[in-house]
DNA sequence: GATTATTTGTTCGTATGTATT
DNA sequence: CAATACATACGAACAAATAAT
């Protein structure tokens, strides 16, 4: 078992984006500060102007930076410690989600994707799986904050066996006992009402409206390696998210 | 090039951005399936390589396609506009959604939030608040995809005699014309079944399930500044979002 | 299994456009 | 009007991943 991971970059665009980010977050350019011109980064670290784009545009992309034609490129943010739009405080607020709620497993199954499945989970059809439909509980509760079902590829059925032991995310086992990196997460909410079987072991009313929600994740290849269906009562569960901005306009200086 | 939308697009990449993306919805590239090579491509549109690079980042970027080297680049999802609207899980799609929607405005009146009000826009009971119930259209289709209700301060409440005009967010109408600065989203979903009054606007049936999202905008002295609150029938609205990890390089302050 | 062709990914160079000071 | 700085667009070449021979 390997576990890859990889943190030194491996194209110049990305050393050159990680590089960047340190020195913001070291604090050499501060939020609202303008950062080096492209022209400047190209000849300190001796790259094409476009390596240098390419660069700054995945901090952008991760809301870092802003850039303005005319003005120059702006810290909108200093990385790990706040929330930003990407999503990447919401990566952790999944991870929070599963260490604060324990697992019960209902059922167990191996099964092959049929054209619905497969389309539903990204995979193609025929695929084998397996599959785990559980229940997820709030602490001191009784009746369940969610159901759903859980689901991997059949080369890593193995790592169903341990999901109510090991307190963190499925998607954590399968990266650890199978060495696979997980590298996107997509996610769907759609509004449902709770069919009387799904009411009945989430021990709601039938007909009680309830957020659908699936996420697939995806390795390196692109290639899905867990995903999970789930059902939450909204009575019991709704989905927060907090964006920050900073729109620039203008800044004092320093 | 025939564009249809009333959208047009300013750049040439913006253009075959969105060109592609209505093939792919009208499915002449279906999912699954390959879509031309970018060499195809360029020479298809008599523009460079880069241009079409632009382009298929923005498809990508907006999840409808993904490439891998040695293969091709295959359609992941077909967007928006046949059954579901894309949701927001960023700013940038927040913005997205808004200029891809037009906007019908039914009431406007102005009230004092009560407590109740008050306590789910986060404003303290008392203020005088400008409100506009509205419809939310997508190009061509006659059933709105949202009904929502939208809330200005008082002293701001002129705003609203733009927004079906505008085609932009409220919420940067609000930015220009009074010079605030919002710096802070906060978006909670809940499901919920539609009333028998709900339904009847949005064209649906009675007891639908659908999406309950409430946004709060906040400047910089975490004033609420304008809020909404929408219904997005499950039929015609998915709220999608993708996160991508990049390497946790996990080190903790001490 | 090795080689080759195909396709996207990365990197360089250059020029022009647009927004701001 | 001119200088600055990012945005867009053209061209070219090689690398890496994959599929086919």
């Amino acid at each position: 078992m390997k576990i890859v991971n990889d943190v030194r970059p491996t194209t110049m665009y990305a050393a050159l984006a990680r590089q960047l980010t340190g020195e913001i977050e070291s604090g050499r350019y501060k939020v609202g500060q303008k950062i080096p011109t492209e022209a400047e980064l190209q000849q300190r670290f001796d790259v094409s102007r476009h390596t240098v784009r390419e660069a700054l545009r995945d901090l952008k992309d991760r809301g870092l930076l802003t850039a303005r034609a005319g003005i120059g490129t702006v810290v909108r943010a200093k990385g790990s410690s706040t929330r930003f739009m990407q999503g990447i405080g919401t990566l952790k607020e999944l991870i929070q989600f599963v260490e604060a709620t324990r697992m019960q497993v209902l059922k167990r199954r191996v099964l092959v994707a049929d054209e619905d499945l497969a389309e539903r989970l990204s995979v193609k059809a025929g695929q084998e799986l397996h599959e785990a439909f559980v229940l997820r509980f709030l602490p001191k509760e009784v009746a369940p904050v969610a159901s759903m079902y859980i689901y991997v590829r059949a080369e890593h059925g193995n790592v169903l066996d341990y999901i109510d032991k090991a307190g963190q995310p499925v998607f954590s086992l399968v990266e650890k006992h199978h060495g696979v990196r997980i590298v996107e997460v997509r996610q769907q909410i759609v509004a449902a009402n709770l069919e009387p079987s799904e009411a009945r072991v989430l021990k709601a009313r039938t007909s009680t409206p309830a957020l659908n929600i699936s996420r697939q994740y995806f390795d390196t290849q692109d290639r899905m390696v867990m995903a999970s269906v789930g059902l939450y009562p909204s009575d019991r569960f709704s989905h927060n998210t907090k964006f920050r901005i900073q729109s620039v306009d203008e800044k004092e200086a320093p």
